[in-house]
DNA sequence: GCAAAAGTGTTAATTATACACCCATGT
DNA sequence: ACATGGGTGTATAATTAACACTTTTGC
């Protein structure tokens, strides 16, 4: 491969991804047991080196496709992490990513065993392999912001879901209860939700009518984050 | 060094700084030409290649500190860029920082005209190499959204300015007039800084207060970003 | 009928926006 | 005294937040 610049040092370049999912109320983190030493067999994120002919970007879609089977996901930088011994297995330089996944459409291609995923709530995360809670911890603030600013949920909940849902999504988010009321005038003030016919009778006699996302968001509000 | 993970192919590491300063009420930043083939003279960002002893947070203050002369200056990462071709003469892969220095004390180490390094307006940035024009947007970016949540000021204003130099800086950010009665009690509401019982009276005759930080910002007010 | 969750409405407090007005001072 | 920018005040609109109230339905 063409290179022109001579005496440069080259770098172990890897990702790691902070994989979101939502289910029973809670928001979720996939976790693995690490498969190589350093630090075999400990909660670990899921990560791998970048290859030669991939950008950071790809390198994240083709780990996050082989631990969940799914491909076009809601995916976002968290930033890149490159403390000197951060591994000690040697200078690795790892960009941090956080995805969103819809648990119900969750389906591995690896065998779950070789790596032993689990779903673990984002109120139990357990001590990780080198720097992985600081990338977890980024991770959750980066998405606490998009949620802040934007309606964050198509990525996470099924195709149809009720208010409460979301609300509970969101209170997942920001790790404190929202006034129902409230919630569902600021909801369907951004435009962005349509009503179906449904109900979902699980939770209440009364039953909850189930919402979808717009196909068409073009009337959709976002909020300024401009305050000043 | 140690490396205990082998077949694994090293990539090429670099930094691009932009480097953001306040001068004569418009925000600028802080372009080079290149040193280097491929684009050798056209405009870029400050960059370089990151050394095996150090972060890319050393790499980028390095880098900083030889193009303004200044240490310990604020500093954020961008996103790390990693298309394959971003750089033509071999596969490089950049994170992205933007740094805040005040200009009043800028005075760079190496000399200037080897990198013919230049404040330009933010307004009037040219057609950088590579991908820079793309880091600079982004950087741009998440800086509005640091101003938009927190008192962005004490990095690039000098020690005392005038609440009419505060809200140009912020019409710089936001690229838009704010109203200068509503800027004054939005300032004052933060709780941030202090007036002096100096006046500068090069703009009008009856003299603008100067005001500076407090050191003490623990009464200060920082926006929530929650809205949701 | 009543419990329980869904959904609506009311009010007060806070914040944002527009803009009128007073102040100090060099000429 | 008056023009000019500095600085303050006021009226209104919009948003947030707390909480009371109504609706539906299975038991």
């Amino acid at each position: 491969m063409l290179n022109l610049y001579k005496n440069i040092i080259p770098q172990l370049v890897a990702v790691d991804c902070a994989i979101f999912g939502y289910e029973n109320e809670e928001l979720k983190i996939l976790l693995s047991h690490r498969k190589l030493e350093p630090g075999k067999g400990n909660w670990s994120l899921i990560g791998g080196f970048i290859q030669e002919d991939e950008s950071l970007e790809d390198a994240a879609e083709r780990i996050v496709l082989q631990i969940t089977g799914l491909s076009n996901i809601f995916m976002e930088q968290v930033a890149t992490f490159s403390k000197l011994n951060r591994d000690p297995g040697a200078r690795v330089i790892s960009t941090g990513f956080y995805a969103l996944i819809r648990i119900d459409q969750y389906a591995p291609l690896l065998k779950v065993e070789e790596y032993d995923a689990r779903w673990i709530p984002v109120t139990q995360i357990p001590e990780l392999v080198f720097d992985h809670n600081e990338i977890v911890q980024k991770a959750f603030e980066k998405l606490q912001i998009l949620a802040s600013i934007d309606l964050v949920g198509k990525a996470l909940l099924p195709e149809k879901f009720t208010l409460k849902q979301l609300r509970s999504l969101y209170e997942s988010f920001f790790q404190r209860s929202l006034d129902p009321g409230n919630f569902r005038k600021k909801i369907h003030s951004l435009n962005a939700l349509e009503r179906l016919d449904e109900k979902n009778t699980e939770g209440s006699k009364k039953g909850a009518y189930y919402f979808r996302f717009k196909e068409d968001d073009s009337e959709r509000i976002f909020n300024r984050v401009i305050k000043i």
